[in-house]
DNA sequence: CGTGCCGAGTTTTTT
DNA sequence: ACTCGGCACG
């Protein structure tokens, strides 16, 4: 433990004022409000870092963040063991609301009686078939009700923590604010709440409005700010400052912190989508080859329905061979076990010589259990994959190669017991969760099948980021890119009310780190598989472009 | 069986 | 912004 005046920003960071204020401040809750690029994120990790090391958080009491995604509450996990080590760092619980519930949810289930009443195997999923299974919708109004009920329930919750961090506080809904004071208002406990009322993109899902003055009265929390961007080039900062100035007065840049000239903004109209989509394939191959921008730093950010606006594009890319990925239905399916287990097995049957997915399989599968009973289930799996070894290559002189692979993972699924495949996570204890985890890993297979048609090629990509990614703007919130294409800003996509479809806009415009490119095509095919019809003729979205080009052309009016 | 009007849905997260 | 289904009306 380290006396407080000699605690240093770890890593050797230099935070500005007001980020230092907070990470130090020990008795009050704050409101922190920061714009794209402040580094709120690392903001918690250093006060979660000081809070740990002085020793303000005491043994054995520990911090809580909570997070909106699960991507987010593993990353602050991660950077709070990269900051303290992973022994300070064991003490820091990082969950997001939804796991938080279900926490609560299975430590006191006993609270919850008559209709809500819940038996100890019960299940999370879909549908509701049997009183046993619930839903995503009921976990956080469960736990509200046991903390209600429950004095037991509260007070452990207390007595755990010292310090609550609350992150993307701009999207708290209210059964998430109400949870949050029924834990935790009039204790002591410290709050820290951060976000940025400029990227609320959740007001159609009940994000609560003025919810950091809310909490700074429900609270006592003392209101601060940070006020610099780190993330951009001055020409991106200048166009950010422009929606600014329309979304929040109060937090416009001032001229001199984002004069300059690096960083690039471009617009591209085209006559229709199909060139839309080849000129933006061209383009990226270009940074991807000449510039040698990484993949994974080229983001296609769409308003809304990716899967149905990137469909030209998504050709084109696969025309030229470039990997992508489409974030819209997988979320991360290369970190499922169960799809790890099927890429392995396809690895064994498929590919060359895979010591590592067989090693993994084989860690998997085997129980622990005496050494006789190991090694008959090893050799039942040496003969198993033989056999399918020698199939697979009989059905390649005949049909197309590796044209049986869907079928034999499928096979090889249904020969695992279920107990094994529990084991692997809990959750897919839900029959209906198993069946999503393993369509979408098929899923994902065919579509790296078609830019890479080499089955075993295609298995090594699956696990590695090496692709462009397409995403919603929603699901962009707290990432950031090199390069951003926002693809169609036209008025027929950016519909909602004017001030949640510029906080959109301006969450996608803050991805960007040096360069955004904005399009708009005045055709636009609706794809077949759109069950709704949408107009073809688009209209460029006056707003958005005048942040661009001050004097945009009303040519595509007519 | 057409027409016109009204209201809902569209964007997302969560084990 | 735009489409869809449902409904009343002629």
């Amino acid at each position: 433990m380290i006396a407080i005046d000699a605690w240093q920003p770890s890593d050797g960071l230099t935070l500005e004022p007001n980020a230092l204020l907070a990470v130090k401040e020990q008795k009050r809750c704050l409101a922190l409000t920061a714009g794209p690029g402040a580094g709120k994120t690392e903001m918690l990790a250093q006060r979660a870092d000081f809070l740990l090391r002085t020793g303000t958080c005491r043994y054995p009491k520990r911090i809580l963040a909570i997070s909106f995604k699960v991507d987010a509450s593993k990353n602050l996990k991660e950077r709070v063991q990269r900051r303290c080590g992973a022994d300070l760092a064991s003490r820091f619980d990082s969950y997001t609301f939804h796991a938080f519930a279900k926490r609560i949810i299975d430590r006191f289930r006993p609270v919850l009686t008559g209709k809500d009443a819940l038996e100890p195997g019960y299940i999370l999923g879909s549908p509701k078939i049997t009183h046993k299974q619930i839903e995503f919708s009921d976990l956080l109004p469960l736990a509200i009700q046991i903390l209600q009920k429950s004095k037991l329930a509260r007070n452990a919750i207390r007595q755990t923590y010292s310090d609550v961090f609350l992150d993307e506080f701009q999207d708290c809904t209210d059964k998430q604010y109400e949870l949050v004071k029924l834990a935790f208002q009039g204790t002591g406990i410290r709050l820290t709440a951060v976000g940025d009322t400029k990227q609320k993109i959740m007001g159609w899902a009940g994000a609560l409005d003025g919810i950091f003055k809310t909490f700074a009265a429900d609270f006592a929390a003392t209101p601060l700010n940070m006020y610099r961007n780190f993330r951009s080039k001055p020409r991106l900062l200048r166009l950010q400052n422009e929606v600014i100035r329309v979304l929040d007065l109060a937090s416009v840049m001032p001229e001199e912190q984002i004069a300059g000239d690096e960083g690039e903004v471009l617009t591209w109209g085209f006559e229709d989508s199909r060139q839309e989509a080849a000129h933006l394939a061209d383009r990226i191959a270009e940074w991807i080859d000449h510039e040698l921008v990484p993949h994974s730093e080229i983001a296609v950010l769409i308003s809304k329905q990716p899967d149905l606006y990137a469909n030209h594009l998504i050709a084109a890319l696969e025309a030229k061979g470039i990997p992508y990925r489409n974030e819209q239905q997988l979320q991360d399916i290369t970190t499922e076990p169960a799809a790890r287990l099927v890429v392995d097995y396809l690895s064994c049957i498929y590919g060359k010589r895979e010591p590592k997915a067989w090693v993994r399989l084989m860690n998997l599968l085997v129980p622990f259990a005496d050494d006789e009973i190991q090694a008959n289930t090893r050799r039942d799996f040496d003969r198993l994959i033989k056999a399918q070894r020698k199939s697979a290559s009989l059905l390649e002189l005949i049909d197309e190669p590796y044209s049986g692979w869907w079928e034999s993972a499928r096979g090889f699924l249904n020969k695992i017991p279920r107990e094994t495949l529990v084991a692997l996570s809990p959750d897919y204890e839900s029959p209906d969760r198993l069946k999503e985890v393993v369509r979408d890993t098929k899923a994902r297979i065919e579509e790296l099948l078609k830019i890479e048609p080499e089955l075993p090629k295609a298995l090594e990509r699956f696990a590695d980021d090496k692709a462009v990614r397409i995403l919603t703007i929603h699901k962009s919130k707290g990432l950031e890119f090199d390069s951003v294409i926002i693809l169609g800003v036209e008025n027929q996509t950016f519909w909602g009310k004017p001030d949640e479809e510029r906080c959109g806009f301006f969450v996608g415009v803050s991805r960007a780190k040096r360069r955004l490119v904005v399009t708009m095509s005045k055709h636009r095919e609706t794809p077949p598989s759109n069950p709704y019809r949408w107009q073809e003729k688009r209209t460029p979205h006056q707003e958005f472009f005048g942040y661009v080009m001050p004097f945009v052309s009303k040519e595509n009016e007519e």
